[in-house]
RNA sequence: GCCGCGUUCGUCUAGGGGUCCAGGACGCCGCCCUUUCACGGCGGUAGCACGGGUUCAAAUCCCGUACGCGGUACCA
């Protein structure tokens, strides 16, 4: 049988990034087997619905460079593709188990069954449920007359159908990532199945959904082990063998638990894939990191593209423990893929942000001589422009902290550089003159190498750091050097 | 509270009874390269949660404790 697996996110906001990780998770295997990668979405929260939300699941898995094979928008031959399309599969399923005396219509109203929970609190039960027990005194078609029951059908009187769970009955299954996971079912509720507004809940479509759709592993966060024996119940109560089960260990934030937005954010870690998007974070470093955020593939390697990830990806070599996100190793990541780019992969991107800065790029070999002196040293790409932005301008202020380098005989040593490169003709304006004139000031001068190489950089870019300094006087130019050295030398 | 799942350097991890006084990566620190900023190279720092077993031998197997995380909805 081929493999089938499914990453089934809600649409209620941006795409999260352990929803991300576990979409490439299941990406990982279905590419590895030859398998089929269906994005299915799980709408049926009507009040947590966002307008929009759906798009930037797909747009965000694209960007990630993951091919949805079926789904909406795709298509497939188990369509539809969202559960909201699916009522009426839904409703057929949840009569069938109600007439194979697996489930029942339950009338009660939320507020008889909170007064049903604190009653039974006050009476020394510390979690109360609707459960075989307690259902015997509810109003339910297990309590109620045949015909009250249809009576109250027939009149359209709101109701759900609920999960008729077994006393005392453990319930055991094999995780591919956890082995051996065992449950009792004492600890479980009736699970409602059919919400009272003609929603399936999530346990009953999820199970509906992935048989129908002939999904052969659940690959999810861990956040669904508990519901999973609810999930092996309906498998039953409906005949059905249920998936392969794998539970991956959840991504949490440096300071501890799940890696919530607000936890996130306080601790400068962006949650939602749009946000690295929008940040300029290169996608296949994100895709790397999050690969490696609780797999491994056994060896000492560390960079691996999409594809390679695909070859080397295995269920078994997914850790059961939760991880840490580690922001500094993301920025590894990134800059390593940076780094590993072409110019020509680099360059019309690099463009399109100066651009979108409003700088004027004078031609492709000017662009192209800025990437290749700044490739190096930048770990984000829109960092070509903060880092690059001299190479196009003046310096508007200087870096504070550079400064600290201008000396009261800084002046003096600048000038003197100056004067000597005025004499510079154009085509002599070039790195190794430049350099070399340096090396004839300080000679002169007697004083270090530093002593004018800081300035003349904060002179000429406003920063302490940047590029290799003389290639770059060159690209800017003998008269707008001369310039901005005159200028600082006023300011300063 | 109850149920479940976890626990190897600060972090991600390798390792699954002897080859481990535990290997790699990020970070941090130092040195080298560079008479600038980086890249790079080399080195260092630091860990088997704890307590009992089993065994000639345990990071590895078993039990317990602690801690962490998840779940406990007509949310997913």
């Amino acid at each position: 049988m081929s493999v089938r697996v499914r990453f089934a996110p809600s649409p209620t906001g941006f795409l999260h990034i352990g929803g991300l990780r576990t979409a490439l998770y299941n990406y990982l295997f279905a590419r590895h087997n030859d398998g089929v990668f269906v994005l299915r979405i799980e709408d049926t929260d009507q009040s947590r619905y966002v307008e929009g939300a759906e798009q930037d699941i797909i747009d965000s898995l694209n960007w990630a460079g993951m091919e949805i094979d079926e789904g909406p928008g795709v298509g497939g031959d188990f369509g539809p593709y969202r559960q909201s399309e699916r009522k009426d599969i839904y409703h057929k399923y949840a009569e069938q188990l109600v007439e194979s005396g697996h489930a029942y219509y339950a009338f009660d109203t939320v507020e008889e069954i909170e007064e049903m929970r604190e009653r039974l609190m006050k009476s020394g039960n510390p979690s109360p449920k609707y459960d075989a027990i307690t259902r015997q005194s509810m109003k339910n078609s297990l309590t109620l007359s045949q015909d009250e029951v249809e009576k109250r059908l027939e009149n359209g009187d709101e109701y759900v159908v609920r999960l008729k769970v077994p006393r005392k009955e453990t319930i055991r299954f094999e995780d591919e990532i956890r082995s051996h996971v065992s449950f009792d079912t004492e600890g479980l509720d009736d699970q409602v199945l059919l919400k009272s507004d003609g929603m399936p809940t999530y346990h009953l479509a999820n199970v509906v959904d992935d048989h129908t759709m002939e999904i052969t592993h659940v690959i999810r966060g861990e956040e669904w082990l508990s519901s999973t024996p609810k999930h092996i119940l309906l498998y039953e109560a409906f005949g059905w063998e249920p998936p392969t089960m794998a539970h991956l260990p959840l991504i949490m934030s440096p300071s501890g638990g799940k890696l919530s937005k607000r936890k996130a954010e306080s601790e400068g870690i962006p949650v939602n894939t749009k946000d690295y998007i929008t940040g300029n974070y290169e996608p296949d470093a994100l895709v790397n990191f999050l690969a490696y955020l609780g797999w491994s593939p056994g060896d000492d390697s560390e960079i691996h593209t999409m594809e390679e990830l695909c070859e080397l990806f295995t269920l078994d070599r997914v850790s059961k423990g939760g991880a840490v996100f580690n922001y500094k190793k993301l920025m590894w990541y990134n800059e390593n893929y940076i780094r590993e780019h072409s110019i020509e992969e680099l360059r019309p991107r690099v463009e399109a942000l100066f651009l979108g800065e409003g700088y004027e790029i004078p031609d492709d070999e000017f662009l192209t001589t800025v990437i290749e002196l700044l490739q190096e040293r930048v770990s984000k790409i829109d960092e070509f422009v903060s880092m690059g932005s001299f190479f196009f301008e003046a310096p508007k202020e200087y870096d504070e902290k550079a400064l600290k380098k201008w000396k009261d005989d800084t002046p003096v040593i600048l000038k003197a550089y100056r004067d000597k490169i005025e004499q510079l003709s154009e085509q002599d304006f070039e790195a190794v003159t430049l350099k070399d004139k340096i090396k004839e000031t300080i000679d002169e001068y007697d004083v270090g190498f530093g002593k004018l190489m800081m300035p003349l950089r904060v002179a000429v870019s406003g920063q302490g750091f940047g590029p290799d300094l003389t290639p770059a006087l060159e690209l800017i130019g003998k008269e707008e050097v001369i310039s901005r050295i005159d200028t600082a030398i006023e300011r300063l």
